[in-house]
DNA sequence: AACTCGGGGGG
DNA sequence: CCCCCAGAGTT
């Protein structure tokens, strides 16, 4: 096997890119901040679907020590129906930190950066290169899929060797042009030229010497040993109001999905076919709640959401409660106008939505 | 190393 | 239905 040609590879990368082919509000000011926060908003996620919670975040926290100062709650409204929850908490850790202890500066080196909650590889070396010229190449899905490609490399990418291997390719790709400048044309050409499925093989400007298109194993590449697992999960939300239009939330603590954003009380069982006059002998029933004292409502059409590992099944199964009490237990009894003020999963967003199910309760 | 953490877009 | 997306943290 040849070796592959690097410094074809690179010019033809660097000629090929240009900034204003994927524009972006943090590629033309080196704002630390900005730039941290829009790699973390980025983090598995596509540029479009992230792009107006960095508007909205900029627009609430102009600086680090704004967003620092927020509280929790407002931190995971914004970030409500983003995903991936633990960036918006280890964001506001890392801004507590940033604003706290280094006096509101952003660390300017690779290793410091990989210190911050929420900040791995990838982001380390993306904000290093970005912010501060640092001569560091970024590792992402793209990169992945660019190298295995022009190398036909068959190295599985989602191992730790295969992580190592792909970063040994990349810092020989990158040799001594400037990284910044690289980083980005790199990605830029893994989001619209050699992407995923339909790649620009016909007017690629490297597809001479690329290795998986000469034998034609393009979208063979990259490779992934792993395969995924799902498991199903039914839920059952209780949502109960009483006649001042008020209706009782919780927020979910444990370790699980959607930590730290709210939802209505819930009960889990193993199957979606349950009676909803059955809930009330559920071991997880919670106490505060009178059985007798609750007038069913109605029952909600089953919500289906699905995760990358795990599908949810959801129902909604409402009930008015005439004598509810202004405090129930560690949940809390908020008035109907208010709960917008609250980061709910998606799942509930959509019930909340689909309002010829809620019957004049909100 | 294996597992878990969301949600949406495109084929 | 599947896979992937400017990955990271925990076990």
């Amino acid at each position: 096997m040849e070796e592959p040609d690097w410094s074809f590879f690179r010019e033809s990368l660097l000629k090929w890119y240009r900034a204003d082919r994927r524009p972006m509000p943090w590629k033309a000011i080196d704002n630390p901040y900005h730039i941290w926060l829009s790699e973390i908003i980025l983090q598995q996620t596509r540029v479009a679907q992230g792009l107006p919670y960095f508007e909205r975040f900029v627009a609430a926290f102009p600086t680090v020590n704004e967003l620092a100062a927020a509280e929790d709650d407002v931190v995971m409204k914004l970030w409500e129906g983003l995903g991936y929850y633990s960036r918006a908490r280890n964001l506001l850790k890392a801004a507590r930190m940033v604003a706290f202890e280094f006096g509101g500066e952003f660390p300017d080196t690779y290793a410091g950066l990989l210190k911050l909650p929420g900040v791995g590889p990838y982001t380390a070396a993306a904000i290093a290169s970005f912010a501060f010229d640092r001569q560091v190449a970024v590792l992402d899905g793209n990169v992945f899929r660019i190298l295995s490609r022009y190398t036909n490399d068959s190295t599985p990418i989602d191992t730790g060797k295969g992580k190592k291997h792909y970063q040994m390719l990349v810092d020989d790709a990158l040799g001594d042009t400037s990284a910044k400048r690289f980083n980005q044309a790199i990605m830029d050409f893994g989001a619209l030229v050699c992407t995923p499925k339909k790649a620009l093989c016909e007017s690629c400007p490297m597809a001479a010497r690329c290795a998986a298109y000469r034998v034609a194993t393009v979208y063979e590449r990259p490779l992934k040993e792993k395969k995924l697992k799902r498991r199903n999960r039914h839920f059952h939300y209780l949502v109960i109001s009483d006649d001042k239009e008020r209706t009782i939330i919780e927020q979910r603590l444990d370790k699980d999905i959607w930590q730290n954003l709210y939802q209505f009380p819930l009960l889990e069982t193993n199957s979606s076919d349950v009676e909803t006059s059955s809930l009330a002998t559920h071991q997880d029933w919670p106490e505060f709640l009178p059985a007798g004292e609750l007038t069913f409502v109605k029952r909600s059409r089953p919500f289906k959401q699905q995760l990358t590992h795990q599908t949810i099944m959801a129902t909604f199964h409402q009930f008015q409660w005439k004598a509810m009490p202004k405090k129930v237990s560690a949940a809390q009894v908020v008035k109907n106008k208010l709960l917008v003020n609250f980061a709910f999963p998606r799942l509930i967003n959509k019930f909340f939505a689909d309002k010829s199910l809620l019957l004049d309760l909100f």
